[in-house]
DNA sequence: TTGTACGCGTTATCAT
DNA sequence: ATGATAACGCGTACAA
């Protein structure tokens, strides 16, 4: 198992070593019989390029970073696993790897961009989990470093790609299904004011509630089962259905209230698993458009405007059963 | 804002390139004054060494690949997911970046191996759910590739570093735990025979039950909530307790058998949130652990012989509620 | 502590 | 239009 490098495969096709680069990174160059023949050589040798050697010479690693959230458990914590998932098959079709990092906060995070980009030329950044005052995508973007956001830039204006689900239309389309199977009085349980995905998906009830003529009542808590449960218990008694901005706060309503019809947020196992209606966000489908848009960028074809996604979430209804 | 290189830090510091690479990797064989000297020189330039370049010249990368679950999602799978941000953690402690890949099956995790090796210069290999028959692990070990398991190599002899939970003592633990609650009957819920940690969790409860001189019985189905549910159902009637092999299937048990106190396995987050006793398994240990194993690997310092590392589980208990 | 060759692919330049 | 030659990127192994 001899070490197969581009001179090998040259030697064997019986040409110089800078036709075979060509023939691997701008094959129209090369004629297409001298091409098949360094082809062959390539396959029947089973050479690979050395990514180091390339990324020396280039500045560029083919390699993209993305956090993992430390310690993330809970329920919750799963959405962000399963746009992991997403991104890593999509960046591996698009011929990119995925590394991973930990950053304990957005000051860390920074640090870490600046380790990847010295000492690994990473080539691109996806950020997951923006939110208000965000400084790591000023400080990417100061730096003239490709990158993505899976979520909007919350209150600052729209200088780069990004793609987002829309939260207010995952909370309307559960308000309307409440509407529509005869509920009137129909709470709703979120977070406390000032989250941009919180407020996205209280709006989503308001508006539709408002349109229908419908009372509004809410409630907030911060995201948890039994806190979820003891702001549910705050409702008026009057409430018959309560849409709520997590899994988690509804598992906390339904048990605070277990007379009502009760929606989620995010459709995690936990609600798979206990027949919850829920809003599913399309993560999979996030990530791939994330990863289309990143490479856009990498291979600098991007357009000269950033492009901005709202996917639509979907409502998984579940027939509701004797708990 | 110029590129700095080993040269620009040698120039700053008044020495050679050379005597700036021994302060960094082998700083003993440098008088105290020039290393000072020389730190001092990075630190100000703010200098971080090109892997790209250090890597050809190595061969190494410091880089370890993890694989993670293409579609994972229901109950079980967030606790791979969990494993992997434990692996992160610890793998960023030890100096090493951590590398994503999906692979469909076995043999296309064989060929990503040969990708990362051959492309990447990966420098060693986490591997999860290990299996009878596994092929991957003596696909490295004929190239001598370093590689640890987080799961021990079923029905094959012990000739690699692994981790692995002890799930027989999680399920022993439950049932004692059971037991001195005053369960007498108590039925074992678990996979079909054939898989090893399966089989080991059934193995953990039949032999407390025998010790205690209590009578078998137990049923098997696929993991999910349905067939756990199903499942449950054909257990005798004077069962009161179920110890189960998944927190799926404890959740099938519970629907099922809402009469029966129920134990289930992992601690995800659908036991936590609906208050399910559950054995948790030590998965940031266990991450923490195979990082250990590896580093040592690569670092040469190994033990002759590999290293084995049966890790307790622990019990979480929930007090019943209503449901 | 230093000089120098080396790793491997790509870019730039030159020749046909 | 094709192909060959040479220089280059950056850190490290080895000998001096």
């Amino acid at each position: 198992m001899e070490k197969v490098t581009i001179a090998t495969v040259a030697e064997r096709a019986g040409v110089s070593r800078q036709t075979v680069s060509n023939v691997i990174n701008t094959p129209e160059v090369v004629r297409a019989e001298t091409r098949e023949r360094v082809r062959e050589a390539i396959t029947s040798l089973g050479y690979r390029v050395n990514q180091a050697a390339r990324q020396m010479r280039t500045g560029r690693s083919r390699l993209i970073a993305v956090r993992i959230e430390p310690g993330s458990d809970g329920i919750n914590g799963s959405v962000l696993d399963r746009f992991l998932h997403g991104l890593t098959d999509a960046a591996t079709l698009a011929g990119y790897r995925v590394m991973l990092y930990t950053a304990a906060d957005d000051d860390h995070e920074i640090a870490t961009y600046d380790d990847l980009l010295t000492a690994h030329d990473l080539d691109g950044f996806v950020l997951t989990s923006t939110h208000h005052g965000d400084p790591r995508t000023s400080w990417l973007a100061a730096r003239d470093v490709p990158f993505v956001t899976f979520g909007r830039p919350w209150g600052a204006p729209d200088t780069h790609s990004w793609v987002d689900v829309d939260n207010a239309a995952g909370t309307a389309a559960a308000t309307r299904h409440l509407i529509e199977a005869g509920h009137r009085r129909i709470g709703f349980l979120g977070w406390p004011a000032g989250s941009g995905v919180g407020d996205s998906r209280r709006t989503g009830w308001e508006s539709t509630m408002t349109d229908a003529g419908l009372t509004l009542s809410a409630v907030a808590a911060v995201d948890g089962v039994d806190a979820g449960a003891d702001a549910a218990a705050r409702f008026d008694s009057a409430i018959t259905a309560v849409v709520c901005a997590s899994d988690s706060l509804a598992l906390g309503a339904l048990r605070a209230r277990p007379d009502c019809a009760v929606i989620g947020f995010d459709d995690t196992a936990v609600a798979a698993a206990i027949g919850l209606t829920s809003v599913s966000q399309p993560l999979t489908e996030a990530a791939a458009r994330c990863m289309d848009m990143l490479t856009e960028l990498l291979d600098g074809r991007a357009p000269a405007t950033p492009t901005q996604l709202l996917l639509p979430p979907s409502l998984v209804v579940r027939p509701p059963r004797r708990r």
